[in-house]
DNA sequence: AAAATACGTCAGTCATGTTGACTTATTTCA
DNA sequence: TGAAATAAGTCAACATGACTGACGTATTTT
C-alpha cells in the first residue's frame, strides 16, 4: 500500500544534503582562512557569540568534542582577541567566555555569508517554506537532543 | 518595507543545518568504525555504488578531493574487497570503479541508516514537504554546480 | 579536611585533508 | 611515427582537528 516505506532509498536527499551542507560551510572557509583559522573556530565562535557567558563545559556538550580538541582552537582565539574569557561572578572556577568586539563583528561577517545562502534560496521557494525546511532539518536532529537545540536556536543575540 | 532582507541574519536555520547533518552523518559512524573505516570511506563507497564505472578523475571532482586522499582510502576499499577496479574497455589507461557484492551490502547498510532518518522526518511532515526539502538543499549548492549535482542525483542505482 | 568540580595542559596517536614532484601506461595528434 | 597529452598511481612532507589518558591547580561542596 505505502508507496514509501521508512525503508526505502533516499538517495536524492542523502546527496543533496552533502553537496547542499560542503557549500554551506564553503563560504566562511574563505574568510576562516586568511586568518589562519579553520572550521573548528568558526564554530567555537559561533556558539560563543550565540552564547554569551557560556562556560566551556557547556560548550564542549554543544559542541560534542573534547576538552583537549576545543582548548587549542580556544586558546588560538583568546591570543588573537576574538574571544575573552572571565572568572564567573558566582563560581570563579569558571571561565565564561565572550566574544570581543573584533570577534562579534568577524562572526558577523561569516553568518551574513551564510544566511545571505539561505536568503537566496528560501528566496526563490514558495511561501511557508521557511517553516518546512525549519522543521525538517529539526526532525533530522537526534530526538533526544531536540528539545536541548530548541532551546539553543530560539536565543535572540541580535 | 521587506522584513527580511537578503542578510537577515538566519542562527536558526544556520544552527539547525549543523545540527542536523551532524546527526546525519552520526548514523554510519557507527557501522564504518567497526570495520576501521571513516567518513572518506563512506563517501568514496557511496559516489561509486551510485555510479558504477566511474573514473577516478571523475570520483576526484564530485569529491572534490586530491588524488593523493583519495588513494589511500581507494586503496583501503580495494585491499578490503569493497570496491573493485577494471580497465576501461575503450581507454586502457582508466581504471573503472566498480563495488563488489560485499561493498554493494554494506552501502545498503549505510544509506539504509540515512533513509530512514530522512524518510521518520518527512513521514511527520505536511503533504509535499518532501518536494520544498529537495528543493532547499537543491538551492544551497553553488549556482554553478548544481546543474552536475541535477545530473547525479536522477541516476537510479537499485 | 576530603571530595568533587571546572578548567587547563602534556604527550602521543589517528584520520583526512593538503602540495609538489615523479613514474608508468596508454592514447591522441601533428 | 614520434611527441605530447592524459589517466592513474606513488613518494615525501606537512596541517588540521579529532581522539585518549593522565595529571595539575584552583575553587566549591559536602
Amino acid at each position: 500500500m505505502n508507496k514509501k516505506d521508512s525503508d526505502s532509498p533516499r538517495f536524492d536527499l542523502i546527496e543533496l544534503f552533502f553537496f547542499a551542507y560542503r557549500d554551506f560551510t564553503g563560504d566562511p572557509d574563505v574568510l576562516l582562512d586568511e586568518l589562519g583559522f579553520g572550521r573548528a573556530h568558526h564554530r567555537v565562535l559561533h556558539f560563543v557569540h550565540r552564547n554569551p557567558g557560556i562556560r566551556v563545559s557547556d560548550l564542549l556538550d554543544i559542541l560534542k568534542i573534547t576538552k583537549q580538541s576545543l582548548g587549542r582552537v580556544l586558546k588560538q582565539l583568546v591570543d588573537d582577541d576574538f574571544i575573552c574569557q572571565e572568572p564567573g561572578a558566582l563560581d570563579r572556577r569558571q571561565r565564561l567566555l565572550y566574544t570581543t568586539e573584533k570577534g562579534t563583528e568577524f562572526c558577523a561577517r561569516l553568518s551574513k555569508l551564510q544566511s545571505q545562502r539561505i536568503n537566496k534560496a528560501i528566496s526563490m521557494m514558495p511561501d511557508g517554506s521557511d517553516e518546512i525546511v525549519r522543521q525538517f532539518l529539526y526532525l533530522m536532529i537526534d530526538e533526544n537532543d531536540r528539545s536541548e537545540v530548541a532551546r539553543l536556536i530560539t536565543k535572540q543575540t541580535d
